[in-house]
DNA sequence: ATTATCTATAGATCTATAGATAATGC
DNA sequence: ATTATCTATAGATCTATAGATAATGC
């Protein structure tokens, strides 16, 4: 699966164990179960031991595997990003254009939100909780996702479906979309009163596309 | 200072101090050093320690003003969401009806958000780490908050300087309007790149009324 | 006498590692 | 022989409290 984006490397955290291929299984397992614990109960109230259970083996092969707690962190981060990514690009690219595809892009984009609303949650929680090195790359996933809408926008604007918009204008509007997706999961509680997914896609499209549309 | 809505109380958190005058003194202080701390290093990382040392007395003394850090916590969200409150309702009452209160709303709102964005970005981090009750309190300011706005894009409604819209859409609005505070707290490093907050005020009503103006 | 504050510490963690054991492959 | 895993625990916290001291007001 390779990246999409040339800048968009992840971290190298080191380990003892030799065999590279157990190496990708057991990090699997550690991060399947750190991202349940860190959704129920956040990163500073897991403990190691519980994550080393959790994942199936003891605290002293939990740290075969990884350096410190943070590493952890990174991990899940890294592996919800990636996840993230991957459902947004392998959309099918179907041949639309212009406005008709932003809407696509926004409609596919918001389901992945609503799928992965925990570990989009756990992101904006937890994030702080890096080493700044860390967190650097982190937040570079999200420069990434949001320009993937800005280059819609732009093709957009330069087939005429969409209207004039400056450079930075267009950026703004890219970052309002992809805020649209983050919303729905962290104002779930209100919104779901109201709206069901697609309710709210199609309201929140609507409003995009009386901002946007020529 | 009147809170402006009935349902909208705070939590009592037990003292062993007997003066009141002297809760509310002390109560300030520590609420003064935990913010500075918890915006540093966040909530787990802030020692009870240092909560006492920063607001200038001991270990022994911060338990009397509180029961738990969870507490301190609890009271950190109370005075930011206050000092929120009241902010944003003090604003000059001009007499701007429709789309123009809106604007002037819109502008105040993000003007307290870009002040206060250290201590948005705290709730934000930290409300899940306070115990359910207390959660529920914090969460009901910002139903509060977005009431405002959804009142006043109501009078707009009504005068006819903004679009017909179902209630459903005008909460959804409401919504919207208050994460483009939260989000200028949240992706400041990313937009702040491009926009000054003037710029981005402005931006944003541009499109706010593109979608909302008759 | 009562209230507020401080010092000292009990008790309960939790991370990370050292050293022992088991499994694998030559 | 090497690699992976486990057990047991060192060492370092940190929260919350008990009991001692100082300050206040009658």
């Amino acid at each position: 699966m390779e990246r999409p984006q040339a800048g968009n490397h992840w971290r190298e955290i080191p380990t003892e164990v030799k065999d590279p291929s157990l190496v990708t299984v057991r990090r699997r397992q550690i991060v399947d179960a750190a991202v349940k614990l860190f959704v129920q109960k956040g990163f500073h109230k897991t403990t190691t031991r519980e994550i080393a259970k959790t994942s199936g083996f003891s605290i002293g092969t939990l740290y075969e595997y990884v350096k410190s707690k943070e590493d952890v962190l990174y991990l899940v981060c890294e592996a919800i990003h990636q996840e993230m990514e991957e459902k947004i690009t392998q959309r099918p690219q179907n041949q639309a254009k212009g406005a008709v595809e932003l809407k696509e892009a926004v409609r596919g984009y918001l389901r992945v939100c609503d799928q992965m609303s925990d570990h989009i949650l756990l992101i904006y929680q937890e994030t702080k909780s890096l080493p700044f090195e860390s967190m650097r790359f982190v937040l570079s996933h999200d420069e990434y996702i949001t320009e993937i809408f800005a280059e819609i926008l732009r093709r957009g604007v330069e087939d005429k479906s969409l209207r004039p918009l400056s450079e930075s204008k267009m950026m703004l509007s890219a970052h309002n979309i992809v805020v649209l997706g983050h919303m729905w999961t962290f104002r779930r509680w209100s919104l779901q009163k109201r709206f069901s997914l697609d309710q709210y896609i199609e309201c929140q499209l609507e409003f995009l596309l009386k901002e946007l549309a020529s």
